[in-house]
DNA sequence: GAAATTAATGTAAACTCTTACAGTGAAGAG
DNA sequence: CTCTTCACTGTAAGAGTTTACATTAATTTC
C-alpha cells in the first residue's frame, strides 16, 4: 500500500509537504498541492488510520456497549432503533462505531474499559440491562467521555426515555376509558422499570384508585412465556382486572394469547397495552395500544451530546436529557362502564 | 497512559523484553515475565491498538456493510438477526466489528473501499439491498477478504439463505392445502427475489398449476402500504386468489389489514403467508405461516468463513454456502376444497 | 579447558503519520 | 545594499509496538 513516502519520492518533495498538501494546510502552493493530489490518486494512496491515531491520539472512533440479556441487543427492537439513529448521526460527523467486545466466551478477554483504552475510542455510548455490573461501572467511572441511555450515573450525561410520563399517560388513558381494575406486569428491577412503576402509581393515586398488590407483578422484559403465565393467574382471580398493562409490546403478545385462550375477547372483555411502539406489532389489527418511544431522537441526542463532550469537553453541560414518548391509542383498550 | 517504555524503565529491562514478556514469548524467564506482568498491572498498562496495528499490519477488525433502503439495516429484523450472530461469533475469536461508514451526508466521504483500506480491516462482510451499486462492486472486487450474504459474486464466498427451496416448500404447503389460485406479491428485483420466484414457479409447475400473470406482482420489501394496495387489487378481481403470499412477514401485515377491511376472514376466506420468521409477528394469533430464515446459522457461517479466509487464505474454499430455512406452519393457510 | 550449545536479554529498525521548527530564496522596504 | 518579510518546503522527532538479529553469560560436550 502506497504511503506518504511513496508519494514524496514520486513527487520529489518531502513527506511533510505531502502530508500537508493532502490535509489542506495553507502553507503549500496550489501547484504542489495539485501535483501531490494527482500522484496520490495514481498510486491509490490511502491514509493509514493507525499511524494517524498513534500520532494524534484521536481515533474518531466511538465504542458501543449494547448488551441485553441474551447477547448484544441488536435484535432488541428498542435498542436497535436507538443504535440505528445513533449510528447515522455520528457517521455524518465523521465518526465510526465499533462494538465493545462483550463476548464472555473468550479465553482471556479484556474488561470493557480495557477494550476501550486499547482501541482508544474517543467516546463511548452505553445502553444495557445491567448497569449494576462492576465492569460497566468501571467503564462509566473512567475518564472516557461517556453517554448512557436510560440510566443515570453521577456526573455523567444520560439520555432518558421519559418512562415516568409515558407510563402516567398510558395509565391515565386507561382510567379515562373507565378502567379501575388495572393490572401491571412490569419488568425486572431497573431504572426503566422503577420509572414506569412511578408513573403508574402516580396516575392511579391521582385518581384515587387503589391497585391491589397482586395486580402488580414482575416479569421479564420481552418474555412471552412469563407474561402468558402471569396473565393466566390474573384471569383466574375472583377479582379479575379489566385491563392489563405489559412490560413491552412483545411480551404483551404472550398475554394476549393467554387472554384469547381463556375465551376472553380483546378489548371487549379484557383491555391490554404494551410499551415501545414496535411497528411489527402495532401495525397489526387489532392495533396494540402502546407508548411509542422516540428511538430516533434518543439515538440522535445521545450522538450529539457525546460528540459535543468529545470535542468541547469544557462547555458541554453534563445533564440528563429526557425524551418524551407518545401514546398510540390503538384498539386494545375498550371503554367500559 | 502507561506504555511499554514506562514498564521497561520501572523494571530495569528493555522494551523488547517487556513486549515479549507480555506476549508470552518463550525466550523470557518466568521470573522476568511475572515481574513485568506485575508492574504492567500496577501502572494500569493498556496495549496500544494503533501502534500494534501499524507494526503488524493486522487489526483484528472486521468491517460490516449492512445497508437497507433507509439506513443501516439495523432495524431490519432479518439483517439484525444475522448481524447479531455474526458479531457473537467473531467476538469469540477476538475480532471486533466496525460499521463501514455509509452516511451519504458527509462532506467528502470516502468510498466503502477507501474506508476499509483506511481502517485496515482484516475482512469485510456485506449484506445489502443494492449489490449492484458501483461502490459495493469496487469493494467486493478488491483484494480484501470478503463474504457476502444472499448475493453471489464471482470467485467470492457467499452465504445464502436457501430462498429457492424455502419458497418451494412454502408454495408446496399451500398447494397441499388445496390452493390453486395462489397470488405472490414479491419484492423488487434482487438475488433474493429471483430465487424465491424460481422456487414459487418450480412448485406450481410441478403440480401443473398455472398462475395468471396478474397474480404475481412486485412490491417493495417491508412496505405495508404497497402490499395493502396490491392486496386490495387482488381482492377486487373477478377471479380472486384464495391464497396470497407476501415478500416478508412485515409487509404481510399490510395485506392482512386489507383483507380484513374487505370483510374477509383469515384464513377461512383468504389464506396468507409471509417470509422471514420474525417473532414479533409470528408469535401473535393467528400465527402467521412463514419460512423461518436461519439467521443464527447464516451469521455464524459467515463469520467462520470470513475468519478462515483471513487466517488461512490458501486453504479456504471459495464457495457458496446455502443455509436452509424451515417452514413454520402457523394458522393462516386454511385447507380448502 | 576450549568449543559448542542454550537461555535470556538487549539493540535497533521499521511501520506511517503529524507537526514544531528550521531553512531557503525571492520580493519588498528603507 | 542590507534587512525584513513572505511563501513555501524540508528536517527530524516522536507516537508505541514488534521482531530479526546481536550479545552475553552460563552450561554442556568431548
Amino acid at each position: 500500500m502506497a504511503s506518504l513516502k511513496d508519494i514524496s519520492r514520486q513527487c520529489g518533495v518531502s513527506v511533510a509537504t505531502v502530508s500537508k498538501a493532502l490535509n489542506n494546510h495553507t502553507d503549500i502552493s496550489e501547484e504542489t498541492r495539485d501535483r501531490v493530489r494527482k500522484v496520490a490518486k495514481e498510486l491509490g494512496y490511502s491514509p493509514n488510520f493507525s499511524a494517524r491515531a498513534l500520532k494524534t491520539n484521536r481515533t474518531h472512533g466511538i465504542g458501543v456497549l449494547f448488551v441485553d440479556e441474551a447477547r448484544s441487543g441488536l435484535t432488541h427492537d428498542y435498542f436497535a432503533g436507538v443504535l440505528d439513529s445513533f449510528k447515522s448521526t455520528v457517521e455524518e460527523k465523521g465518526y465510526d462505531i465499533t462494538f465493545i467486545n462483550c463476548s464472555t466466551k473468550q479465553p482471556n478477554r479484556m474488561t470493557f474499559l480495557e477494550h476501550v483504552k486499547y482501541h482508544g475510542f474517543d467516546g463511548v455510548v452505553i445502553a444495557c440491562i445491567d448497569f449494576e455490573a462492576p465492569e460497566v461501572a468501571e467503564l462509566v467511572q473512567s475518564d472516557v467521555p461517556v453517554v448512557t441511555i436510560d440510566h443515570v450515573f453521577n456526573n455523567k450525561i444520560a439520555i432518558m426515555s421519559d418512562n415516568i410520563t409515558g407510563m402516567t399517560e398510558l395509565t391515565d388513558y386507561c382510567i379515562s376509558k373507565g378502567h379501575k381494575k388495572i393490572a401491571y406486569l412490569h419488568g425486572e428491577p431497573s431504572t426503566v422499570t422503577t420509572a414506569r412503576l412511578t408513573g403508574f402509581y402516580r396516575a392511579t393515586d391521582k385518581k384515587g384508585i387503589t391497585i391491589p398488590d397482586e395486580y402488580v407483578v414482575a416479569t421479564k422484559y420481552r418474555d412471552t412465556v412469563g407474561t402468558y403465565k402471569e396473565t393466566m393467574k390474573l384471569l383466574k382471580m375472583k377479582n379479575r382486572p379489566t385491563c392489563i398493562l405489559y412490560p413491552d409490546d412483545f411480551s404483551a403478545l404472550g398475554g394476549m394469547n393467554a387472554i384469547r385462550e381463556m375465551g376472553f375477547r380483546i378489548p371487549e372483555d379484557i383491555s391490554v397495552a404494551g410499551y415501545d411502539g414496535i411497528k411489527a406489532i402495532t401495525d397489526r389489527e387489532p392495533q396494540l395500544t402502546t407508548i411509542i418511544q422516540a428511538t430516533d431522537q434518543i439515538g440522535e441526542r445521545a450522538a450529539k451530546k457525546l460528540i459535543s463532550l468529545i470535542e468541547k469537553p469544557k462547555t458541554t453541560i453534563i445533564e440528563q436529557v429526557v425524551i418524551p414518548g407518545s401514546l398510540q391509542e390503538g384498539k386494545t383498550i375498550a371503554r367500559i362502564v
